[in-house]
DNA sequence: CCAGTTCCTACTTGTTGACTATGAATTGAA
DNA sequence: TTCAATTCATAGTCAACAAGTAGGAACTGG
């Protein structure tokens, strides 16, 4: 499961990118996307030491994405906020962790079916990007089936 | 990630189905795959709750499959012990509940990327059974590239 | 009846997630 | 130069949960 704060993170960068060009408060998309204002503060902290913002303090200071929109991953965001991806360590390619009970690591049975799931995971999260999910929003989800979002779902 | 619980939960399985046929005792299992004895016994006895495995008791008592190990899946033992698979709560379809703060679900773009998510982890994992894993495992797994399993990885 | 097993309930212990509090540092506007 | 609005940093709280442990009751074949 996803973290609160990946979710407030992915949440916050979408409402940047929806208003793209100037510093935007934290106190501003706190209300618009129903976020605990300081809990937020806390997290674009990590996003800008991720050099995923940009921020400026002061009278009229903000936060802004740090690079467009096409370039921020759901994966880098979630790897930020949440670690692996990975359902084990031992799956994990930016993560890697030896479970320590581990026998045969590379006869493991389990691995291997994490290994696979870890690789469509990370294909799919690390493809898609921010700007891809704010493409195929609202209105624009029913006119035009793009690449991107696989299934439609429900 | 998964849990430690679920794990052991797996790696038991797969131990009876390795040694299919008698009941095998949690303290074999737990000695085989170096779980502590007291804490898979409780693991064990949630794995009978959930009809995945059937018990005996007394002298030469224990576990075996409740079912042929091609009908245990990975995503039945994982949902069983970790909860959903998804990602977010309103991405699952077996433990679906919506997020509190959340506006309009049908428009939110997390949510849809979420359930492609889901999709391809729920794909493999109720593909996958116990059976599927011990059939590619360490000698087999160089000779045959079968089905199942996608990526060879590393 | 007994030894070996499963089964059940409760407890402990450490970690972590989700905040909250307080205030310092910065910066444009008045 | 002062002020108010912002980001930034550190620390603390609180509840939930994961990972075990402890002790013993219930059952069952020999």
């Amino acid at each position: 499961m996803l973290s609160q704060r990946g979710r407030y993170a992915l949440k916050a960068l979408l409402n940047l990118a929806r208003h793209d060009g100037e510093p935007r408060q934290v106190s501003v998309i706190a209300t618009d996307e129903q976020i605990p204002r300081k809990y937020l503060e806390a997290i674009m902290s990590d996003l800008r030491r991720a050099e995923l913002v940009d921020s400026t303090r002061g009278w009229s200071g903000g936060y802004r994405l740090a690079r467009p929109a096409d370039l921020i991953t759901f994966g880098e965001v979630i790897r930020l906020t949440d670690g692996p991806l990975a359902l084990l360590p031992c799956a994990s390619r930016n993560f890697y962790r030896r479970c320590d009970d581990c026998v045969d690591e590379a006869a493991c049975a389990i691995r291997r079916v994490m290994a696979s799931v870890r690789n469509e995971v990370s294909e799919i999260l690390d493809r898609t990007t921010i700007a891809d999910a704010i493409a195929n929003s609202p209105a624009a989800a029913a006119m035009l089936d793009s690449e991107p979002a696989r299934a439609p779902d429900a």
